[in-house]
DNA sequence: CATGAGCCCTGGAACCACTCCAAGGTAAAG
DNA sequence: CTTTACCTTGGAGTGGTTCCAGGGCTCATG
């Protein structure tokens, strides 16, 4: 098979198997005479694996660890049991920020539509002003990058 | 005052600061002698203001519209209302996603726990492999890159 | 054989909001 | 004069792709 083939095989794009690839998450597949990778099945398997493990919340460069683990004949498993607890973890954090935030952003909302009423059209009524004020630092991000997850 | 200053009063650092001005965000400064930024009092209220959108969920690039319309003598204030409503709707959405993410991993985890004890020590568990399936395919990132909250 | 459609190749830029760096200049204190 | 602390610039790095230009290959039809 040829690397469109594994693609839509695996639901990704041909782009992101090159990409697993550049990255050493994808053994060198063979080539044809004119350069074209050719794959077999087990190709496949080893796209989704990736997939699932993104989805999940590991990062490429975990993911990357694990297979190199294993390619060295070791067992990651100890590992990616630990490291799945940090993900949960990471999730727990984002929801309760997310959560957090969300009931800010209604009020903000609310007082936007307050202050929009008693404004005269054509007016300033200031909202960016009237924004939650900066009393935190706004130290460290913490999204990972987390897909759309069809996780349940 | 100088870049410092203003970075250190608006809980920033310098490079954020520069980084706006090369956006366009923050305007040019005065510069002395030696090149040196050169800032005022409001400079300060700027950056915050900045940050404070950026905390509400609006990206930097929506920000300098917002900032470009009333530099234009505009008010923005309707585009500012019906901008916020779309970034509610994305982190309730994103909530919704967290939410099933996590209940996923911990079902994950409980199937890993399981295997990890019924599989002796140094064998592999295949926990990769145990990952939920790739059922619907992964289009679309929308993590706007928001930071840690502290919206309330 | 020529043409076109559809696939493939490579290396690199783009996304976002920074952060960090090198390599150098400046200011103020001891 | 030296030290320390600040400042300057342009550019690269982060993550997980996606998209692009500019070219080559394959196969089917005319």
């Amino acid at each position: 098979m040829r690397i469109g083939q594994i693609a839509k095989r695996a639901q990704v794009s041909a782009d992101t198997i090159r990409h697993y690839e550049r990255l050493g998450l994808l053994p060198n597949p063979q080539r044809t005479s004119a350069g074209y990778r050719m794959y077999d099945e087990a190709a496949v398997g080893r796209v989704r694996l990736i997939q699932n493990a993104l989805r999940f919340g590991f990062s490429l460069k975990q993911v990357g660890t694990f297979l190199g683990v294993r390619r060295a004949g070791g067992v990651p498993c100890r590992n990616v049991r630990a490291a799945g607890a940090l993900v949960l973890e990471a999730i727990e954090s984002q929801i309760l920020d997310l959560t957090a935030s969300r009931d800010s952003i209604k009020e903000t909302l609310a007082k936007w539509d307050q202050r929009l009423l008693e404004t005269p059209e054509g007016q300033p009524a200031h909202l960016l002003e009237a924004l939650p004020l900066t009393d935190t630092p706004p130290r460290g991000s913490q999204i990972t990058g987390r897909r759309t997850g069809q996780h349940g």
